[in-house]
DNA sequence: AAATTACGTCAATAGTACTGACATAATTTC
DNA sequence: GAAATTATGTCAGTACTATTGACGTAATTT
């Protein structure tokens, strides 16, 4: 083990600090923050058979009732191969049905259940209490702060993603500025 | 395609909002905010045949140079098998170091080489700049903050492997509140 | 000497993702 | 109306990351 038929490479033994401005100590509680974040809905979809992918989809769905699978994919970020299985599981076991485009009768407009809504809940549950706690242990108040960051994390050209949510969000800065 | 042989399953056409006091803005955004702060990187690894997990052993031998294989594994939350392809991959290509354990022989101390260290600042990079923008963009300054709510997003009783930092961070009030 | 620990490895499997190709139905264009 | 395009579905083959379980070896502890 300490022989190796390599070059070498001698080992560095100081931490890699915050060295060049970097930002390692976000850059890792973002790594940690996001790890623990999904793995509350990971023990609700383990019971189901299900993935993490199905609890995008899921999501997603619900979120935006109606939206084809064009759109899926885009917001995504993942191939039509990917997203076919999951969502074939999806309609199988009831949770989201597909019905013809109005306009476009090529089209699938997606649609959560009665059983799907229950379930994006269910997953959504756990999430928002372990944000709530966040926020109040993190100086509270301050959820738009919060808010305003996660989306500045984006890139730019995918915001208008975001933007498309069901509104209900009142007197936002964002939307249409 | 509408014709199933379910039991039904009828459509719900109303998005789910932020029903039941569910936090499903900030829930979306933090999915979004991971999607897009991993892609940059991913770029990068891909030239060299390496993927997320290869990021992520990188990373964190860099942040605690020394540290054992038991510790890496509890950390990243994954198996040893899981780990085992990775972690000789970053060794062949003369990434990181085994060292044997002073104490006990049977540990191995891994360390990052010079190319280690190289790759996890180009890695690094990136997300330290979206993070940077970010903070601007959001209202600045608020850098504690935000560091304050990603550390209480992670599980309490694993909240020991942040503070394993390596120190640098001067008057921050974790550590020993 | 025996039990335990740290690590490595092998076999088998699963979930999520990929590329590329091809088929079908519906719409749009000419 | 025929041709091109679009939306979706599906198939084959592959890759990466992860899993569980079993086994082996060396070193430490009991």
């Amino acid at each position: 083990m300490t022989d190796r038929s390599h070059p070498a490479g001698k080992p560095i033994r100081t931490a890699i600090a915050d060295e060049d401005g970097i930002d390692f100590a976000i850059i890792e509680l973002f790594f940690f923050a996001y790890r623990d974040f999904t793995s509350d809905p990971d023990q609700i979809l383990a019971d189901y058979g299900f993935g993490r992918a199905h609890h995008r989809v899921l999501h997603f769905v619900n979120r935006r009732p109606g939206l084809t699978v064009a759109e899926l994919l885009d917001v995504l970020k993942i191939t039509k191969q990917s997203l076919a299985r999951v969502l074939k599981q999806l309609i199988d076991t009831d949770h989201v049905v597909q019905l013809q485009g109005p306009r476009d009768r090529r089209q699938r407009e997606l649609y959560p259940t009665a059983r799907g809504r229950a379930l994006a809940l269910a997953l959504a549950r756990p999430q928002s209490r372990r944000i709530r706690a966040a926020l109040e242990d993190s100086g509270a108040s301050e959820r738009a702060l919060i808010e305003r960051f996660l989306e500045a994390m984006v890139n730019p050209e995918l915001r208008a993603q975001i933007d498309i949510v069901p509104a209900k969000m009142s007197g936002k800065s964002h939307g249409d500025h």
